[in-house]
DNA sequence: CGATATTTTGACATGGATCAAGTCTAGTGG
DNA sequence: CCACTAGACTTGATCCATGTCAAAATATCG
């Protein structure tokens, strides 16, 4: 099958761990469940696992049996089609929860893996649904980390269905801007997204192809720049007006 | 792909119809936030509004400051775009939880109106965020309803961004299905949907002109028929393997 | 029964996919 | 240090699914 080329990209962006380079950090806060939390909950057991770039976290139809922070690095979540497309439904960075994509009764939803190297802090689904169901606060925490990640994917919903190419990787590339400037602060204008073409092709439905066409023409109109996951927003305003 | 997997399992809720054709009904038990604990909280002012089809229940950018749930008949909330064109982000059904597509610091993410006649029970976000940190149980319901949604979001993301006219066509129409069917139980071949073809194009991205060719061929294809409302799945193999 | 929305059909335009090379880059091994 | 290699990125030519525009047919409703 035509997998090869569409699924391995991710293989050879496995930058080492802990490197100024790449996004592979220490997180003390998390702001959606608190971690310390977690981490005492978590206590029977080792729970924090350290990944390769690549690595599979889970996949489609996977028992739904423990959530995650992930506490460093990046991954996805996405689901495969027949045809050997994919579709990226969210990346998941520093902080984010990951493991809730699923139900009892068929299992995880969609498939995740490890973009860059990640540690990952996890807990048992029947540990984690203890707690929330013993703490009102752990749960509204989780709930509230649900919501957003809702709401990112409504937005998803909007850009992909209403919005051109170009609307469309404007889009990602503010968010994923966006959210990177959120955890680690600064303002340098550049930021480091450990993802190429292929990635943003399989999260905003377009071929690898057109994506180069579409970077190259924003790049020729003064939008942002893009190149080897070094992201610049040179124009801010005109890029929000066209995401 | 299998169905399966595309499909959020929407646990069986209730029954009870009211009117035949329209899909106005009473509803008896909703299994996302117990409605019994609503009314109860809700109980310090008359919250249970009636509103007329075409109502809007709040706006892009609103207030975040109350949540509700539907008792009976179908919204669905939408985000506007400038060119005057909409994406319509869910369709919100008998039992389902609405309201909670926001934030306190930038208000509604998106749109609600009314499609056909509804019943609301709502309640204030102070009060429904006192009782989640009171009430595990209810927290818990939250957490979970609210995670159902994103997974939904999450499968509309993956039909929009790979799938062909046809195949989103398919994957909103049997989506409705199962979700009307789990709540109304019963196995007539036939269930009635309020919506027309315009909704149909701006749930998927796509324009009524097309998504009336597309439905012709899949009528001429025997897959399924929707003639004002009425929809009959044909050949839902058939139709789960397009979706 | 007229007025207004919805659905259907046709002709035509186009954004993005597909196919096919070619270039550039970072690893790898000698 | 260089040559080799496998991905990743570019570019060009061509095709087709879907959008756009226009208008007729049909349903809905006061």
């Amino acid at each position: 099958m035509v997998l090869g080329t569409r699924l391995s990209p991710i293989a050879s962006v496995p930058r080492v761990v802990l490197c100024e380079r790449c996004p592979i950090r220490r997180h003390g806060v998390c702001d959606q469940v608190d971690p310390h939390d977690f981490e005492r909950m978590a206590s029977d057991g080792p729970r924090v696992r350290n990944l390769a770039a690549g690595s599979v976290l889970f996949g489609e139809g996977d028992a739904f049996d423990r959530v995650f922070t992930l506490q460093a690095g990046w991954a996805l979540t996405s689901k495969l089609f027949e045809d050997g497309h994919r579709q990226i439904i969210r990346f998941v960075l520093p902080g984010d929860l990951i493991g809730f994509e699923g139900s009892e009764a068929t299992g995880m939803a969609y498939g995740a893996e490890a973009i860059t190297a990640v540690r990952l802090c996890g807990m048992e689904h029947s540990m984690f649904f203890k707690e929330c169901s013993c703490s009102p606060r752990f749960a509204m925490n989780y709930a509230e980390a649900v919501t957003r990640e809702a709401m990112l994917a409504w937005n998803h919903v909007g850009a992909l269905g209403q919005q051109s190419a170009r609307g469309r990787v404007a889009n990602l590339l503010v968010e994923l801007h966006q959210r990177v400037r959120a955890i680690e602060g600064g303002d340098d204008p550049a930021v480091w997204l450990p993802i190429n073409q292929t990635h943003i092709a399989d999260a905003t439905g377009m071929t690898p192809v057109h994506v180069c066409r579409t970077l190259k023409r924003m790049r020729q109109e003064g939008l942002l720049e893009f190149s080897k996951g070094r992201l610049v927003l040179i124009d801010p305003g005109r890029l929000a007006a066209v995401a």
